[in-house]
DNA sequence: TATGAATGAGCTTTCATTCAT
DNA sequence: TATGAATGAAAGCTCATTCAT
């Protein structure tokens, strides 16, 4: 009888990191290919090539699950407009809003049926986790720097930031379900838009 | 005890629009105060005082009680918008933007529990059918129509429109989150920035 | 106003032989096009021109149809297979028998559709009704009566009458599974088997 | 009180194949006792002493629970035949068929409850499987080698064998519905009866 | 006699979660 | 850490039957 290895074949235990990343790929592809209320988690099991007990050894839920990819997706989406807007000469505060312009209208266009699976919440209690959204803060904060710079002109910048965001949400919205795809247009006419409304008086 | 009485007290046989009333608003009760995916046919069957069996004679499923609503939604809140936009005076554009601001910010606060209900989609395709928002023409044509009359200035009306509707939407989302119900500040401060970005140059 | 007829044009009340006449044909029509089990009651109303109300005062169930339709066939058939006998001479035996065969396999043949349903209990007390069959009872008689007259020979016209008739009815099944169609060929063949266990030592 | 056990009492996972069998054998009581249409999946369940999610982990349908004892059933029959006639001489076919006749006959009387059950079908298109029968071209298979052999005469064995198998169940369902349970002297005057319509002439 | 709105018991099926191994 | 058989609550939907008109 023979006492060596066997399993030595199929290393029963990977690293958690990677189990972790796995379930969590698996999950993405199904919620993406079939929503997250139609997917089981018998289906991201079997696709993560993990026991379904396993799972649970990772996640609490699926919406533990989708909890997960929408801090990474937010997280993501940010660090791509710090980025872009890192880019520009700290001063040129026209070149920065358009960076987030362009930026986001790409990282959206880029990753918007991550976005959908993430934000589609089930709870009636939805109506708590927006006002987190950092990039409010971030696109307000811009908006009162340039005008404290005297490159523009804005009263209420929380406000200001909330319609150029949702503006810009809603514009991308509707550029995917009219199937364009030309964010490079969008963002320039996006952003001529909102800087006719900076305009000092 | 009168004897005349007793069936007048519990009809069997109600009006088919009645009936459908019946469902729909204790439908709609149970949606707002639990959620869509939460409640049950059973259940509003019961808070409608009606079989479950009936609950099917006028419904085809839970998701067509939503669509019913949604329906109903979408028309009182365009109407709504369009009695206000009629009371000012046809060339006064800027009363009538202001019109459309104000009226849709009141009817977002009042019904925004039913709005949720009814836009929280579960279907992956949820991005074919908000393009159907009567009300994104509606902005379009008063701004192209101001604009022709010289009132303001407006490159394209269209993206223009998508980004008041949406800066409108998510203004009120975030008044709501934040406990603010003053509609009339909301109002005022929001046209104005509008109406800066209606500016001529 | 007028006051004139307004219901002579579509007369509530038919005779109720025809009202019944009209609800058995429905159900044959969709029993056979798709079974007993699914067939629902309100279909049959539908399809007779009838309320569903109106299907219970002339049938207690859908068994009860079925029963009446059973009735039907039965007698249907074995008048049939009578006619076919009765046209023979009253000494030829042989020919007595081949009609029989003959009839049988074509009055089956014309009318499989409707046997199946008809026979397609339900309940697990089928092992009730089918010793009624009549026809067992006519074909063991006319075995006696061509034994007694020296046509051929039998020892037990019972035992005969039931392999005769299943062996003409797993024929005839056999044929419609395999689409032959052709009854003449099979009742020829047939006949002679049956012939050949006929005859005397 | 035995401490060590416990765990042997009430095994929470058993071997695949006994849960199956638990299934199938509480079904095939549940069946027998009260039909396939009345018997509910949650019976089943619960005789089987197993969850009803249980049964749907081992099986698709109730109806798939009955295409198994169909399949089982089919091949025990099968099988009991084919060790009675195996167990004549090769050569003598009289024997043969009348062991095939008998043990056709003492089968299908040990087991006529679960034939019923397993042929009742629900499906319009119950004209489709009979011709699989494999009982058909064994019996024919026989008659022909006996013709062969000179032990008889058969025009047409497809024909005759449907006759013979056909005969036999129809005298058995009779016998069964009038008490008769002598299968002997049934097996005796069938045999005889097969055995004249073999006869040369 | 005829209607058809209303009933509600009852069935199948799904799936998140547990837990003995 | 990993497994996957077992669980069982829960929910949607159907349809024979009733009954007030």
């Amino acid at each position: 009888m023979p006492v060596v290895a066997r399993k030595a074949l199929k290393p029963r235990t990977k690293p958690a990191e990677i189990r972790r990343e796995d379930i969590l790929r698996a999950a993405t592809a199904l919620f993406i290919a079939k929503g997250v209320g139609t997917t089981t988690i018998d289906e991201i099991a079997t696709r993560a090539e993990v026991a379904k007990g396993t799972f649970y050894l990772y996640f609490a839920s699926k919406e533990d699950v989708v909890a997960a990819l929408r801090e990474r997706f937010v997280t993501g989406f940010r660090d791509r407009i710090h980025r872009a807007i890192g880019a520009c000469p700290a001063d040129d505060w026209t070149a920065r809003l358009k960076s987030f312009v362009q930026a986001g209208i790409a990282a959206y266009l880029d990753e918007y049926q991550l976005h959908d699976v993430v934000f589609h919440d089930h709870r009636p209690d939805q109506r708590r986790m927006k006002g987190d959204n950092p990039l409010l803060g971030d696109l307000s904060s811009l908006l009162a720097s340039g005008t404290r710079a005297g490159a523009w002109s804005v009263d209420h910048p929380d406000l200001a930031a909330i319609v150029l965001f949702n503006g810009l949400h809603g514009t991308v919205d509707h550029a995917i379900e009219h199937g364009i795809l030309d964010g490079g247009g969008l963002a320039e006419n996006l952003s001529a838009l909102f800087l006719r409304m900076l305009r000092p008086d």
